[in-house]
DNA sequence: TGAATTAACTTAACATGTTAAGTATACTGC
DNA sequence: GCAGTATACTTAACATGTTAAGTTAATTCA
C-alpha cells in the first residue's frame, strides 16, 4: 500500500487535489501564456497590473493601487521605484497629507499602456473561447464567492 | 467620464475583474488562513508543500517532487537546502543514474509532518464548511477543467 | 496642546519566482 | 566508441512575497 493510499485510508486529502493547489494549478496555467507576451514588453507581471491599475484609476495613492492591483505594500515600494526610474510613473504629494503619495502614468507609461492592452485583451479572449464564456463567468462567480466565505 | 468608465465603453475589462486576478485573490484568501498556522510550525508554505508531497510519495527524484509540489526547479533546490539543513529531508543517490537524486523525510521530517497535518486538515475543514462541500467540489472541477482546457 | 496612538509608507532580511546559463551524467546514432 | 544531444539538476541575477521594524505625518483625546 503507497503511502498515498495510506493517507487516503486514513481520510487525509491528497494535497496535490487540494484546492489551494487547483487555484495555483489554474493561475499558473493563465499566467504562462501572458508572461512571454509581457517579456517582450519589458514588463513583468506585477508590473503590468501597477500599470493597467493605475490606466484605470489614474492619480490613487499607494494605499489603493496595492489594494487594487494585489501587492503588498513593500513589493509595490519597490516596483514603483522601478517604474519611476524606468519613467512610466510620476509620484505627485498629497497637499492635505504629506505621507501620501499619488500616482499617475506618465505620457510614455499611457504609451506603453496602449500598446501591451490589445496583446493582452487578445490573450484573454482566446483564454475565453477556449474555455467557454459561460464557465468563465460561472467560476469567476464561484471565486468572488469563495473570497468572500472565506 | 471616469478612465475606468471608459475603458469599459471601449470594450476593455476591468482587470480587477479579470480571472487570474481573481484566482490570485481566492488563493490568498485561503493561504492567509493558512500561513500563520504553518509559520507556528516553522514552515513557509512551500516548505510545507514539499515534505507533504514527500510524505504522500516518499523517495521520490527531485523532478516528480517539482511536478507535484508545483514549484520550479531553482526554488525547490533551494528549498531542499534548506530542509536538509534543518534535517527534515535526506538525499539519496540513485544507482541507475547519477545525475538523479531522490529525496525522502527524516524522522524528524516525517515527525513534523504529523504535527501539522492535523492543523491543516482542520482548516482546510472549515473553509469546505464555510463556502459549502458541494461549491467547494464544483469549484475544484472547473479548475481542472480551466487547467485542462488553457 | 501635547503625549499617545494611528496611518502611510519605507527599509531590512530572508524566502521564493522567473529566466538564462552552467555542469555533470545519460542516451542516441553513426 | 565517440560526437552530439538530451536530461537532471544547480547557480546566478534580478524581481517579488512575507514579516517585522523603522520613519514621518496625521489624529485623538485627556
Amino acid at each position: 500500500m503507497s503511502d498515498a493510499a495510506k493517507n487516503e485510508a486514513a481520510g487525509l486529502r491528497d494535497f496535490e487535489h487540494s484546492l489551494p493547489m487547483a487555484l495555483l494549478k489554474a493561475r499558473e496555467a493563465a499566467m504562462a501564456r501572458f508572461r512571454p507576451m509581457l517579456r517582450d514588453h519589458g514588463l513583468t507581471e506585477q508590473q503590468w497590473r501597477v500599470i493597467r491599475a493605475l490606466a484605470d484609476y489614474n492619480r490613487i495613492d499607494a494605499s489603493e493601487l496595492a489594494r487594487r492591483s494585489l501587492l503588498l505594500a513593500p513589493s509595490l515600494t519597490r516596483i514603483l521605484q522601478h517604474l519611476e526610474g524606468e519613467k512610466l510613473v510620476k509620484r505627485l504629494s498629497d497637499a492635505n497629507d504629506q505621507r501620501r503619495s499619488v500616482l499617475t502614468l506618465t505620457v510614455r507609461g499611457r504609451k506603453l499602456f496602449d500598446e501591451v492592452a490589445p496583446d493582452s485583451a487578445a490573450l484573454y479572449e482566446d483564454i475565453e473561447s477556449r474555455f467557454g464564456t459561460g464557465r468563465m463567468a460561472t467560476l469567476y462567480e464561484l471565486l468572488e464567492e469563495f473570497h468572500r466565505a472565506v
